[in-house]
RNA sequence: GGGCGGAUAGCUCAGUUGGGAGAGCACCGGCCUUACAAGCCGGGGGUCACAGGUUCAAGCCCUGUUCCGCCUACCA
């Protein structure tokens, strides 16, 4: 039966299921989200990495904005104007793709509702789902300001983004052109170079003949040349063969000419540097159009493009006999048809990257065609810099070499998209003369010829040029804004490593170029999030752990902790239930532990001016001192964003300190005789708890909040109270280690317990034989800490060997001898072997020591102190060795 | 091909100027002790991947080797 008192306070079990809900819409209506612009506060600002609207909550976004949130709440509570500008992007291609896959159910292409109406069906389906994973990022607690939510395609955003395309464009920085670029078959559109991700797959290298042509052929030259590729089909859009200018074996053959088997089209060879004589056989097939080498071969010889693939990678008429195949097709075909006119000379087995579409993994196509461009160099440059000049810091520190190497290697970024979702191009093209206008609205008539017959780009902007501005765009620019003014440079942009080229380093570019100023002062890059096993995460795989099913099963908070507490720097997160299962244990600790302190103390108000140092025991001075240390090293930790630092010190502190040992400690004055004792020591455990809460709080937001409510006198939230502060009055040495002795005692006694295999429910006498006066005034001083703790009857203290007791059980340290006298229970063989044990042990570590010593070179030459240290230790294990062997004598004799 | 990171207890990892090998989980034993069995108490367990080197002293610094990840790249 539950007491009284209890029933009125907590529950035996925290449920996090209602609190949850309660406390968010709690802040919500509050408003404490809300950013505020006091000039007296510093500013702490981040931006959220915007999911995309067809997103739906995944763990990497959980761990993602976990952290954020983390250090946002800290800031908050640490006093400064904080702003989190949550917002989701548009995503391009990815919703595209869903839409089309509703279209598809009823029958439809976008074609056949046309471009019009099939944004207008994006729309829809935005206002209807695509808030979703916004409400999941509720659930996980995050304290966004949601008065300032943004969507890139807004009408700010939109404006922000026509406002740099028509200045870079201005500056000569945007430009069109005939490239070869990453074609994606299935998504008809171009790619950026790291939209294409690369993976090994078996492939075979094909050597296929190509005949000399006949007025070319001489008697001593070869009939043909063999040239070696893994894509035959391309062959057919050949319109050289290149080979190296040094190779002697082919040097008689250039500025002759090939014919190209199957559709006869004759073909110079050429020399170029490019070549490799030692790969394949140093003769290589150049096709133009289809090859990004061959590309820029092809403008060096001025060869002659020929287009064979179509939008949907399927051959043109340029392929002859073979059009209207598919890609693969042709490739058996073309095969086949060489193998038949004995052109095929061998295959070998070859492993090779293809490009594969990132969005939708088809097979790319290298292809020729007109898009725009962003001149990259220019950009590039000064966000080199900012990062080399630590304007930015990239945490962990090892990712800016990764960055340098590619912002000093990048290519023009291809920004055109050949879809219709996303920010259609500013640019018009007069049907008249050709002029090409580019503007912030439509233009009216063309500015070279007057005519009205303009006709706008059709396709879109890149997904990622629109997030590049999102810094600056989300604060309201090109406006001179308050907020701008306020909260740029951001403070931190906490985001995954996967996204440092898509995205931070573009954002860079940007910030740079029209804030003149970077972006963010730090990029903090997390890891990837794993399953136990390692393995990437993937719904083929099964291993996915769902955020969503995971907080329903062990509460938010839980959650939230165990991501932080496995945030390290530069390691993947190795994530299982398990772990998860730990740390709910954990929210229930704390949950229990303020159950026990509450139930004494929830009505004492004036619990913090309780707190003076001259009225407090050395236990509280000892809680104090640990708290304190807890503070600075998670403030540090978090400074740092060492966030599994700071997860891993508070969980030991609140448990194995505040728990397992304070609260223990405790328990003979909170329910003493002593109202004055019980007062204080009622006020120390409520004050340990009110700040650990308030550490806690970012970690585990939604039961610090419901505890917090709880403690006597508060009527505030908890995240928006004091983040706890160092406080250099509550460090207490001396009650550190007198306590420390306190554990070692307790410890050596339950240990002797333990290994007498004595019930727990029975008492036993313990005689103590300190080594100095200070351990035996603290045994004297905490006579009934031990006996409860340790459950002993009685204690006696020892002033030297002559006092000890026969045949008792012993646990030697170095500050005192605890011997537990147990005529009759004590197992004397039993003891010796553990001490014959024991003596080993410390016999090998005082030959280590001994060695040291010993050692002439070591004395000379190592530093003063080490030498002082390592004497010391000697003398510690000679004299305990001493006392152990003492005590074997005396249960000889015992026996 | 280039670059980066990792190899420490059964598992996941920490170990910050080189000077006493640690945590969590798992495991074993004992306890329903009035906050918590989602708990308490106690315990076992490691040639710090391998081979050299520097040093009085190496998990840590240097060289090489093996294995495993990842990023990046235009060898057809």
């Amino acid at each position: 039966m539950p007491s009284r008192a209890e029933e009125q306070l907590l529950p035996k079990a925290y449920d996090f299921r209602d609190v949850e809900t309660r406390w968010y819409e709690e802040w919500m209506k509050k408003g404490l989200f809300t950013a505020t612009m006091d000039r007296d506060k510093p500013s702490f600002s981040m931006v959220i990495p915007p999911p995309n609207v067809t997103g739906v909550l995944h763990i990497g976004h959980a761990l993602n904005n976990t952290l954020q949130d983390i250090l946002v709440r800290y800031k908050r509570m640490d006093g400064y104007n904080t702003l989190w500008v949550p917002g989701t992007d548009h995503a391009g291609i990815a919703t595209q793709n869903v839409v089309e896959r509703q279209l598809a159910a009823e029958g439809l292409t976008r074609h056949d509702i046309g471009r019009e109406k099939f944004i207008e069906r994006v729309w829809e389906w935005k206002a209807k789902s695509g808030g979703r994973i916004i409400e999941q990022l509720k659930r996980l607690g995050c304290s966004c300001d949601w008065s300032r939510e943004r969507f890139t395609m807004d009408e700010g955003l939109s404006r922000a983004v026509r406002e740099v395309f028509v200045r870079l464009y201005e500056e000569g920085l945007i430009y069109r052109g005939d490239y070869i670029i990453n074609w994606c078959p299935r998504c008809h559109t171009a790619l950026a170079d790291i939209e294409v991700d690369h993976d090994l797959s078996k492939g075979k290298l094909w050597y296929i003949r190509y005949p000399v042509a006949q007025e070319d052929r001489d008697d001593s030259g070869p009939e043909y040349v063999v040239v070696a590729t893994t894509r035959p089909e391309t062959m057919l859009g050949d319109t050289a063969v290149a080979v190296n200018p040094d190779d002697q074996r082919y040097k008689a053959l250039v500025g002759k000419h090939l014919i190209l088997p199957l559709v006869n089209r004759r073909i110079p060879v050429i020399a170029d540097e490019h070549v490799d004589p030692e790969f394949g056989t140093g003769a290589v097939k150049v096709t133009p159009a289809h090859d990004f080498n061959d590309f820029e071969i092809a403008r060096r010889h001025d060869l002659p493009f020929v287009n064979i693939f179509d939008v949907n990678a399927k051959l043109t008429e340029e392929a002859g006999p073979y059009k209207g195949m598919d890609r693969f097709e042709a490739r058996q075909k073309v095969l086949e048809d060489l193998e038949a006119q004995g052109l095929l000379d061998h295959e070998e087995e070859y492993d090779l990257a293809a490009g594969k579409c990132y969005r939708c993994k088809t097979v790319v196509e290298p292809k020729l065609s007109k898009q725009w461009f962003v001149k990259i160099e220019p950009l590039a440059r000064p966000a080199l810099e900012a990062v080399r000049q630590g304007k930015t810091r990239i945490v962990p520190p090892g990712w800016i070499r990764t960055y340098e190497e590619w912002m000093t290697n990048i290519r023009d970024w291809c920004i055109s998209r050949q879809i219709w979702w996303g920010h259609r191009i500013p640019a018009w093209t007069c049907e008249k003369c050709g002029h090409v206008t580019v503007a912030r609205t439509a233009p009216e008539k063309c500015p070279e010829c007057g005519s009205r017959d303009l006709v706008q780009e059709s396709d879109v902007l890149d997904t990622w040029f629109s997030s590049a501005l999102w810094p600056f765009s989300t604060l309201g620019w090109p406006d001179k804004t308050r907020e701008l003014e306020f909260f740029y440079p951001t403070s931190v942009l906490i985001t995954s490593f996967d996204i440092l080229f898509f995205w931070v380093a573009r954002m860079m570019m940007m910030g740079l170029h029209f804030m003149e100023d970077v972006p963010f002062y730090y990029v903090y890059l997390h890891a990837l999030v794993r399953d136990a096993q390692g393995q990437k995460m993937s719904k083929s795989k099964g291993n996915v752990i769902d955020p969503l099913t995971i907080m329903d099963q062990y509460g938010t908070d839980a959650v939230r902790f165990t991501l932080a507490a496995f945030a390290a720097q530069g390691r993947d997160i190795k994530l299982s239930e398990e772990r998860i299962q730990g740390y709910r244990h954990f929210v229930n600790k704390i949950w229990n532990a303020a159950r026990l302190v509450l139930m004494h103390g929830s009505d004492l108000k004036d619990y913090e001016d309780l707190v003076r140092p001259e009225r407090l025991s050395s236990a509280e001075k000892w809680i104090l001192s640990r708290l304190e240390r807890t503070i600075s090293k998670t403030r540090t930790a978090l400074d740092e964003f060492n966030f599994d630092v700071a997860a891993k010190g508070l969980y030991q502190f609140f448990w194995h300190e505040y728990c397992d040992w304070y609260l223990e400690l405790s328990k003979p004055d909170l329910s003493g005789q002593n109202p004055r004792r019980a007062d204080i020591s009622r006020a120390v455990a409520l004050y340990v708890l009110d700040s650990s809460l308030r550490l806690l709080h970012p970690f585990m937001p939604f039961v610090t909040e419901e505890l917090w409510h709880h403690l006597p006198g508060k009527t505030e939230c908890i995240m928006v109270s004091q983040f706890p502060k160092p406080r250099p009055e509550h460090i207490f040495q001396e009650a550190e280690r007198e306590i420390e002795l306190l554990k070692t005692i307790i410890t050596g006694i339950r240990n002797i317990r333990a290994e007498l295999g004595i019930h727990p429910g029975s008492k036993v006498r313990a005689v103590f034989l300190p080594h100095s006066e200070a351990a035996g005034a603290a045994i004297e001083r905490h006579q009934n800490e031990i006996a409860i703790l340790a459950r002993v009857s009685e204690t006696e203290q020892i002033a030297s060997d002559r006092g000890k007791p026969r045949g008792a059980a012993s646990f030697i340290t170095e500050d005192v001898e605890i011997f537990v006298p147990l005529a009759g229970l004590v197992d004397i063989s039993q003891e010796m072997k553990k001490l014959e044990k024991e003596r080993g042990k410390v016999e090998k570590e005082l030959a280590k020591v001994q060695g040291k010593l010993g050692n002439e070179n070591f004395l000379k030459k190592a530093p003063a102190e080490i030498v002082k240290k390592e004497k010391e230790k000697k003398e510690a294990l000679e004299a305990r060795l001493e006392k152990i062997q003492k005590h074997f004598r005396m249960l000889e004799e015992a026996e």
